[in-house]
DNA sequence: TCCCAGGCTCTCT
DNA sequence: AGAGAGCATGGG
């Protein structure tokens, strides 16, 4: 059976169907993105200047509103990564029998597509910090220093970023994470550490372009990858993943999820989180 | 209160 | 090259 997700604009909003099985809410609350906010059952966000909102219709589909259909194809489709055929990646890797714990717990994620610098720095951010505080400084980076729309703030330019001094960020409370992010804005607006460089780069030497950055280690460079470039190689090792990868695989990732380690990565990942472990 | 958080840098062997 | 302390801040 082929693989092809519809998308249909209607009068409320456009329709993307026949995904498979999917997961809005398991997608944007994994700890991939940290800005989406659930009201009732819409979850909605700024991305770049776009304000977005979304709702699961079925097990296989979910409706944008405030978006047209060319708005989706152009942008959402890959944001979402719904041409990707994750049914048949879920099916690989579950023949190993304890990843497919973790995909019948959460096998309806889907990696997003990110912007590049807004992944960077959040992952920055999230360095030896904890989720819910993530998002603080976070949101308070983009209220202070991000642009006002009618719907909110967006995510600060590296440009804008790039202006400012570690004193200038104390209103955020980043800790002694505030020198990274301006060093990274600085690298980044001066294409000294160059985006368009690094997307058509090999994974390896990509994270070595992105650890060019003060605070830019294997992991967080390795976030930035694989939910900003799209590189789904890319396998961050984090305390949590390290957890599980000892407890249940015995420090290996299973060859039959080697291809698409970070898929996997990140399913495991929200299992053994949300399980907190007791497998 | 104390421990820890989707780590990294710096220093000391 | 490998190990360990220190780092800012605040949630649980």
């Amino acid at each position: 059976m082929t693989y092809y997700p519809k998308i249909k604009n209607t009068k409320n909003g456009v329709i993307i169907s026949n995904l498979g099985r999917f997961s809005l809410a398991d997608t944007l609350d994994c700890g991939q993105a940290f800005r989406w906010q659930l009201s009732g059952s819409r979850w909605s966000c700024i991305i770049e200047n776009r304000y977005i909102s979304a709702e699961q219709l079925s097990d296989e589909s979910f409706i944008i509103y405030n978006q047209t259909a060319d708005d989706v194809i152009a942008f959402w489709g890959d944001y979402f990564d719904i041409y990707r055929d994750y049914g048949s990646i879920m099916q690989k890797i579950s023949a190993n029998s304890i990843v497919k714990q973790s995909v019948d717990f959460c096998g309806g994620i889907r990696i997003l597509k990110q912007p590049e610098w807004e992944t960077l720095c959040s992952f920055i951010i999230s360095q030896n910090n904890n989720i819910p505080r993530i998002k603080g400084i976070i949101e308070r980076l983009c209220t202070e220093f991000g642009e006002e729309t009618a719907f909110g703030f967006t995510f600060p330019s590296a440009e804008r970023l790039a202006m400012l001094t570690t004193d200038d960020l104390s209103p955020i409370r980043a800790g002694f994470r505030a020198k990274y992010i301006i060093d990274a804005a600085q690298k980044v607006a001066s294409r000294e550490v160059d985006f368009e460089k690094i997307k058509n780069l090999p994974l390896d030497d990509a994270r070595e372009e992105l650890k060019k950055i003060k605070g830019v280690g294997n992991k967080v460079a390795d976030c930035a990858l694989l939910f900003g470039f799209g590189k789904t190689k890319a396998f961050p090792q984090d305390v949590w993943i390290k957890r599980a990868m000892d407890k249940l695989f015995g420090g290996v990732l299973p060859s039959e999820a080697e291809e698409y380690a970070g898929i996997a990565q990140q399913i495991i990942f929200h299992y053994a989180r949300t399980t907190k472990l007791d497998i």
